[in-house]
DNA sequence: CCTGAAACGAGATGGAT
DNA sequence: ATCCATCTCGTTTCAGG
């Protein structure tokens, strides 16, 4: 089997939903062949499970003046103490995302900010908070993000 | 001043909407003290002006069978062939966000995968798609992914 | 650019197949 | 588990300030 308790129809609606998440349970039921009612129900069923997160809108952070996007990794100075950096981290608002990661370094952290000297500022944050050293990616072009990923193909008898 | 054409009440509303893309015009109404028609008259309008670029679910990976998330740093094999990474990597529905970037190597991108051995396919595709060298980081936690960024404090005379 | 009312369409629920 | 009928509530448009 694909995967436990979520089958094609699902599966469908997660898609079409991750696509437009204002898209409005008449014509999720057009497109699955479905009742209002039903796809209602499963949609519904679909968040209970958490397999439906949240919604949220795309921002387009270049126009409400956070132009610049950067990776920062980070490596903990001092390797004995408590490995919490995303606790740590969590109350900075400039970070969008926190990653652990496997490789050189323990985190990578997606942060968005006003202007490079907002990013440097934001970097001393960061290493005094988490008491960690970093490396910068700065961010040219963003082609796209958060692309809908499918799950693997459904298969016939889920 | 903050930034040309986004005020204060804007901004409120893209956050609100960020955080719950699903939101009620009448509830955005409540949140920012206007009558439900002038939220959907602003809200139309930043979509017209693409400061909303969409709206989307958030969606379980690790429930609905791509649990494996890494980044793959990219460097063109050949510098002098066009760096043409972005448009020739678009068809692989692995990738999630792809984004150029200043650092050692030239582009980062996200994929999700079903397990370790679709990785390693993946990367046999990216690598021949593009025709670069590559340096995986796999995530081992998402402690937060897409965390609502706001732009910078609306300034008053805006 | 805002409000308020009026018409329309979608969300939510219960009962039947 | 789906469908249908129903009621409720949100959305959308428009006239007017």
């Amino acid at each position: 089997m694909s995967h436990p308790g979520v089958e094609a129809t699902d599966r469908k609606i997660l898609a079409l939903l991750a696509h437009d998440g204002r898209m409005s349970f008449t014509d999720l039921g057009k497109a699955t062949g479905l009742s209002t009612s039903a796809v209602h129900q499963r949609v519904k069923r679909l968040e209970q499970r958490d397999l439906i997160q949240g919604y949220g809108a795309t921002i387009n952070h270049a126009e409400i003046g956070v132009p610049l996007a950067a990776f920062i990794s980070i490596r903990p100075i001092d390797p004995s103490q408590p490995d919490d950096c995303a606790a740590r981290l969590e109350h900075i608002e400039e970070i969008e995302s926190c990653w652990s990661v496997a490789g050189e370094e323990s985190y990578v952290l997606l942060v968005r900010c006003t202007s490079p000297a907002a990013l440097e500022d934001l970097l001393a944050r960061v290493r005094a908070a988490a008491n960690v050293s970093t490396r910068t990616t700065i961010v040219l072009t963003t082609y796209y993000e958060n692309r809908p990923v499918a799950g693997p193909a459904a298969d016939p008898e889920a």
